[in-house]
DNA sequence: TGGCAGCTTATTGTATACAAATGGCATTCG
DNA sequence: CGAATGCCATTTGTATACAATAAGCTGCCA
């Protein structure tokens, strides 16, 4: 896609997982259009594409709010990703290549490292843990598991505390990358998918407890 | 959507089903558009989503082709539905209400009917048959699994032998279909799982078979 | 003769104007 | 006083004109 409805699509999708655009609020076609600098048209494209996506519904008058995702939303989400994720881990065992394994494992030494240090850098772990990820789903090779792991991946869910990024869990997820490395390596699928679907689960259970945690902080905001 | 979107989208649809448009051939919109009796505008729109829907690719230069579906990635759609249909059946099993358990049952009796006559109803067995899928879907209360599955389950190949028809399979169905009830009736999920996986990876070896006929008869036409 | 440059044409992207539809408000009638 | 109805404002849908971009062709030059 050309640049203004790029821009569009990048601006509002961020505008969501950010925040800034709070879940359940309604959303005019110009006052996006107008935010983001483009007219009405390639704001109504990324519209489309972000409803597809789940990050935007649409009541019965074509009206557009921002996606408010209950916890079962979040779990639902959270159940689907890790049976894709893991079918992605299996298939992947028999297709991964040498090359691949290379960059898999620069990948967990860069996150380990992000993170076996006294002051964490969280942000570094997360991009090397995305691009873990991202080279599983690739060896997948099957582009339409690739197109439904992309819709249940990035949750917009806003979260204020800190806590999805508790330090156990980042040393556990390390743990599992190892172990996944070592079910690849002796092509063993099942055992990769297993790996895999403990992974997830484990993110979804520290995301959901971020998630609560939050909602009380809101709710004794809201009271104060 | 409104008249006109719905009424591009609805078209384009069908005439990539039908195989009116050829698979590989390229679409412009402007042409689209005066097949449909709209602007570029609404057609635009339904070109997005069916790109979505993986029925239409685009280049690099976003210029737009219908899809060409291969044998494997036929069976990749087909691999991921049965992983996904049956994740649905399993969920269904826990949920799904006395009068839903009473619609399935009407729809097995009606398909049932379609075929144990003379001369098989086969579009009426496939309306039922959808129903039946739509019904267990719609008990696995998951919206987005329903949004996953919608985009594994219509595959756009166009096939011109009457294989995919063949009695002895659509009577199979019928007895999965029966099984299947038990299993919902008993509760049991990972039963109501299991023989759902058969059931779709049955449809894809009969997909596959009418496939590969079809490629016969269409090579020796060509031939000819 | 082969390939590259520049132009021409085909196709898609964007903006804008207008049409249709929806929601909210106020007024009126029971 | 409450509910229903009609009008006005807001929002989305569609068409069209124009801009940008890519593809294909032609002719020139090495």
């Amino acid at each position: 896609m050309s640049r203004a409805s790029e821009r569009a699509y990048n601006n509002i999708r961020s505008m969501i997982l950010s925040g800034e655009l709070q879940p359940g609020s309604q959303i005019r076609e110009e006052a996006l259009a107008e935010l983001c600098g483009v007219s009405r048209t390639p704001v109504r494209d990324s519209l489309r594409r972000l409803e597809a996506e789940m990050f935007i519904r649409r009541n019965d008058s074509q009206r557009s709010f921002v996606a408010d995702w209950s916890l079962d939303d979040l779990e639902d989400a959270f159940q689907l990703r890790a049976m894709l994720e893991a079918h992605a881990a299996k298939r992947a065992a028999s297709r991964i290549t040498r090359e691949q394994l290379g960059r898999l494992r620069h990948h967990n030494a860069q996150l380990k490292q992000a993170i076996d240090i006294p002051n964490p850098d969280v942000p570094k772990f997360l991009d090397h843990n995305r691009q873990f990820h991202a080279i599983i789903v690739a060896a997948a090779a099957s582009e339409r598991l690739a197109s439904m792991l992309g819709q249940v991946t990035e949750q917009p869910v806003v979260l204020r505390t800190a806590r999805q990024y508790d330090l156990e869990n980042l040393r556990r997820s390390h743990h599992d990358h190892d172990e996944l490395l070592i079910a690849f390596d002796k092509r063993d699928g099942e055992w990769a998918a297993a790996v895999m679907t403990g992974h997830i689960r484990r993110a979804f259970h520290a995301y959901a407890q971020a998630h609560s945690t939050d909602t009380e902080i809101r709710k004794s905001n809201l009271a104060a």
